[in-house]
DNA sequence: GTAGGGATACACT
DNA sequence: GTGTATCCCTACT
């Protein structure tokens, strides 16, 4: 599931403002044989719609300042989600720009806390379903020229041999570009 | 390189 | 109930 989202467009309206991109990067987290995910220790108040129906957005506050969108991609029972990491503006830029204090289109949305700030995505998103009016993804019908690329996730401690993280290569709106971590 | 920040989980009383 | 280590990060120096 991780891969297909790849170039896929996340789109969200809030207070009238339209705002979406391009998926660039993600990251495939999975239920109780991953221990880097959060439904790693079974269901509890903060993750369960990992646990509820695919094609409904997870999304979490972390490092106490930043929120974090998932896909949840498995059926009613079973936890299993992918994390959107990054995306090339779309629709909305002005807004995007205001939301994150920035101008340069590649600091809007090249990171999981960016991106969620860029579109205006927050606790009141957690458990809504990603076919919604409000909030969507999108096939446009867009194909990457290159493959996807799969690398060790980010920001992890746990299994960070498996190869979970997607990214369409040499976009240039990825996140940690010049880190390693 | 590191400060900042809040939620969470788990070990303890 | 309290203490504390950790966390799917960002912005600054």
């Amino acid at each position: 599931m991780a891969p297909e989202l790849l170039g896929k467009i996340l789109f969200h309206k809030r207070r009238g403002v339209e705002t979406s991109g391009r998926i660039v990067e993600v990251e495939a987290y999975l239920g109780d044989e991953d221990p880097a995910s959060h439904a790693y220790r079974g269901p509890t108040s903060r993750n369960q719609v990992m646990f509820g129906p695919p094609g409904f957005a997870y999304v979490y506050f972390t490092y106490g300042s930043h929120f974090c969108v998932n896909v949840v991609t498995e059926k009613e029972g079973r936890a299993g989600a992918v994390l959107i990491r990054a995306l090339e503006p779309l629709q909305g830029m002005t807004a995007q720009k205001r939301r994150r204090r920035r101008q340069k289109l590649t600091d809007l949305a090249s990171g999981p806390g960016k991106l969620t700030q860029a579109l205006g995505i927050g606790r009141k998103e957690n458990g809504l379903d990603l076919s919604g009016k409000d909030l969507f993804l999108e096939d446009d019908g867009f194909e990457c020229n290159t493959k996807p690329r799969r690398t060790p996730r980010i920001g992890i401690r746990q299994a960070r041999s498996k190869l979970y993280r997607f990214v369409v290569k040499d976009s240039p709106y990825l996140s940690m570009k010049g880190k390693l971590r």
